[in-house]
DNA sequence: CCAAAAGTTCAATGATACCGAACTATTGCG
DNA sequence: CGCAATAGTTCGGTATCATTGAACTTTTGG
C-alpha cells in the first residue's frame, strides 16, 4: 500500500507558488530540461549533477505543491510531467514567457549534460 | 553628502532575481500598484496597510537590487519607478505576463486602498 | 533651530533551506 | 522466495534568510 503523491487541483495553484517554485536556480532548471525533452523524465535525469538525494526530492515536493508538475511512480522510479496545459490555461503564457526569458540568459542548463 | 541608490545595470540583471523579488505577495503587490499607476510613488502609498517601516524598506531594498524598480529622493520622502522597458527589453513580455496572471488570479491587491 | 515625516540600519528572533544518515518501496535475479 | 541493487523519501541538525522593534539619518516646514 504505497502513498500516492498529492497533486493540488488547479483551482488551487497560486501565481505566488508558481513564481516561488521558479525563483530557484535549481528548480529552474528542472523544469527547463522538463519543457526541452518535451516528454517524461524520472528525478535524477531531470536534476542538475551531484546534487543531494534529499535536496533533490525536496526541490520536486516544491515543484508538485505549486502545480507545476505531476510525478507518478513508474516501478523504481519517479516519472515527472510539466502540467503545462492546464497551468496555460490558467496562467496564459506565463510559463512560456518565463521558459523564454531562461533560453536568453541562460543559454545552457547549469548542470545540464 | 547623502549616499544614492545603487541600481544594478541591464546587463547585471538576472531572470533568477526578477522571480525571486515577485514571488513575494509583499512585493508583487507593491509592483502590481506601481504598474497599475502607471506613475511614479512613494515607498508607503505602494506598500500593502500595516506594513513595519523596517520591512517596507527591506522589500524595497530587493525590488531595486534585483532591478526591477529605480528609487529616487525626493525631498523627505523616496519615489520609485518601474524600470519596465528596459526589462521588457531584456526579458521580452516576462512582467506583463506576470502582471496578467495576478490580474487572472488577484483581482484586486491584498492591501490596496 | 526644532519638530515632524519618511526611510534606513541594526540586532535579535523566528522561519526555511540544505544535506547526511537512516528508512521505504520496487524490481531483477539466483 | 530471498536478497541485493536502484530510486526516492523522511528525519534531524545546522546554516541561512525574513521579519520587526528600536534607534538613527535626511529633509522639509514653521
Amino acid at each position: 500500500m504505497q502513498r500516492p503523491f498529492v497533486h493540488p487541483a488547479l483551482d488551487d495553484i497560486t501565481l505566488e507558488s508558481v513564481l516561488y517554485a521558479l525563483a530557484d536556480p535549481t528548480r529552474l532548471a528542472i523544469v527547463r530540461k522538463l519543457a526541452s525533452r518535451g516528454c517524461p523524465t524520472n528525478c535524477q535525469t531531470a536534476a542538475p549533477d551531484n546534487l543531494p538525494k534529499s535536496t533533490q526530492s525536496h526541490h520536486y515536493q516544491v515543484l508538485r505543491e505549486a502545480g507545476l508538475i505531476r510525478s507518478e511512480r513508474k516501478g523504481t522510479e519517479v516519472v515527472n510531467t510539466l502540467r503545462c496545459t492546464e497551468i496555460d490555461g490558467k496562467f496564459p503564457g506565463l510559463v512560456p514567457a518565463i521558459m523564454h526569458a531562461a533560453n536568453l540568459s541562460l543559454p545552457t542548463c547549469p548542470g545540464d549534460k
